[in-house]
RNA sequence: UCCUCGGUAGCUCAAUCGGCAGAGCGGGCGGCUGUUAACCGCUAGGUUGCAGGUUCGAGUCCUGCCCGAGGAGCCA
């Protein structure tokens, strides 16, 4: 056996950069294939998957003998020299490592409950702290990673500060949804935020552009694909911006983050299936089309289905918000994200600046994202009028006092302003073409599981 | 809250009309120099979600309950 002292320890990543060297690599075994004189371990290191070979006839006989016994997920450290072979698998995969020099850092338990297969959604969710060793997970999550960085590098370069909004908040902002509660001392009760956009309304006053980005939390009792109880939301808000330089900005930040995936993860989702020219696609402009005109889109999609189901299914009249087979029907007619502007008033939140001329609309913008994943951006022009917004507070039952400071914004040098949430795990189920958002974050938390 | 589907070995699933509880993977033992979720032989492994009921006999039929899934509503 070589000394491990003589050879570079090396990333799995880096790899191909390593041909004909002798290396080390420490990490995990993630399958053991045993042929006879011959063993191949698929040996994980956090960075990539590497195909090592150990034949008996290269090493002594207790060291050939402790690979060929290796239970899958133990610890070890491998050296060897590394080699091309287009047969080898792995990633980036068409290396190996001729194995040389073999250690045992913890040979793991034998009831390691993730098989190289398939499993129902339930029990990988149960065992998610070991899901996530598995290459398909670990490929999303890079993914993540990557558009998390890339909603930052894209905000900060135009401008943007990053302002953060508190997670504990005073009663519902909004009073639609159903927020998580909190006992809080003597003041009561606080509520996990479910949008940091009204703190974001008091900070552009002060710096312009800002964003926030942290998780979010919504109490409601939503079971579908699409809903997590805990998920990570970024809000840009922007002083001096109407409804169209919004919808300007959404689309290239969108673009931004697309691209950057494409440019950093080809490899994961390569592995993930993706189709990469329905990603190589988006790019500006991306059809906007009013609410009106999206109505009458749906109406015209239902006439000619045939399935009764479904024709029900899509039923709408002006003046409702669309529902996910709505958006999913409307989706289906672009190949880019659409952005849908004009939502009735009264289907809308209390601050949304009204349509010039037609008070029964207001400044708002969702962007639908396509393949069916459904809406994954949210925003609007506010509403900058004093006394239009008092107004509304009332005629929604808000408290005014629980307001005070949020219409203080409109006293003290009122000024147009646009802003938008875009929801991560969304973005990332679509980027990477999952059928669960839950597998998009790392721990998920829904209705029915805070394990583990 | 409502609708639909499901719960059988550690995992993924099968079991015909109500008639002996099965397979593959994973584990153990053995074989094979190029495996890609290898393959071949042998082997261990069961409170069929729970409680009742019908029946000579229930994984299967009936009643109630529990748990899960994804769809509606709501939303990102």
């Amino acid at each position: 056996m070589r000394s491990e002292a003589m050879s570079t320890p090396i990333h799995v990543a880096d790899i191909a950069q390593y041909e004909g060297q002798e290396v080390t690599i420490r990490g995990w075994v993630y399958n053991r294939t045993d042929k006879g004189k011959l063993t191949f371990l698929l040996v994980r290191d956090g960075s990539g998957f590497a195909q090592c070979v150990a034949f008996k006839g290269d090493l002594d006989e207790a060291t050939f003998d402790a690979i060929r016994r290796i239970p899958q997920e133990s610890s070890v450290v491998v050296s060897g020299t590394v080699r091309a072979d287009k047969r080898a698998p792995g990633l980036p995969g068409g290396y190996e490592i001729g194995i040389s020099g073999f250690e045992v850092v913890q040979a793991a338990a034998l009831d390691y409950p993730m098989a190289l297969k398939e499993h129902g959604v339930d029990f990988a969710l149960d065992n998610r702290h070991l899901w996530i060793r598995m290459p398909s997970q670990w490929a999303v999550l890079r993914i993540r990673a990557t558009i998390m960085r890339a909603i930052q590098d894209f905000l900060d370069g135009q401008g943007f500060l990053r302002v953060d909004t508190p997670i504990l908040t005073p009663a519902a902002a909004e009073g639609t949804t159903t927020l998580f509660e909190t006992p809080y001392f003597d003041e009561g009760f606080a509520y996990l935020s479910q949008s940091g956009q009204l703190y974001n309304e008091a900070n552009i006053f002060a710096f312009g552009k800002v964003y926030c980005f942290g998780p979010t939390f919504r109490a409601e009792k939503s079971k579908t694909r699409r809903h997590l109880t805990e998920f990570w939301m970024v809000e840009p808000e922007i002083a001096f911006c109407d409804l169209d330089q919004l919808m300007d900005l959404e689309e290239e930040f969108v673009t931004f983050i697309v691209q950057r995936v494409l440019e950093t993860n080809r490899r994961e989702l390569e592995y993930l299936g993706r189709d990469l020219s329905k990603l190589e696609a988006i790019k500006p402009p991306f059809p906007r089309i009013s609410y009106d005109e999206a109505v009458q889109m749906i109406k015209e999609i239902q006439a000619e289905t045939d399935d009764p189901e479904k024709k029900a299914l899509l039923n709408i009249e002006w003046g409702q918000d669309f529902g996910s087979p709505h958006e999913t029907e409307l989706t289906k007619r672009f190949d880019k994200p659409v952005m849908v502007y004009g939502y009735p008033t009264a289907a809308k939140a209390f601050y949304m600046e009204p349509w010039p001329g037609r008070p029964e609309v207001c400044k708002s913008v969702d962007m639908l994202a396509p393949e069916g994943y459904g809406e994954i951006i949210g925003g609007s022009e506010r509403m900058s009028d004093h006394d239009l917004l008092l107004q509304r507070i009332h005629e929604h039952g808000l408290p005014e006092e629980a307001f005070k400071w949020y219409l203080d914004l409109r006293k003290y040098g009122s000024v147009p302003h646009s802003g938008f949430g875009l929801g991560v795990e969304r973005t990332v189920a679509w980027i990477c073409g999952i059928e669960h958002i839950r597998e998009t974050i790392p721990y998920p938390r829904t209705i029915k599981r805070v394990y583990p």
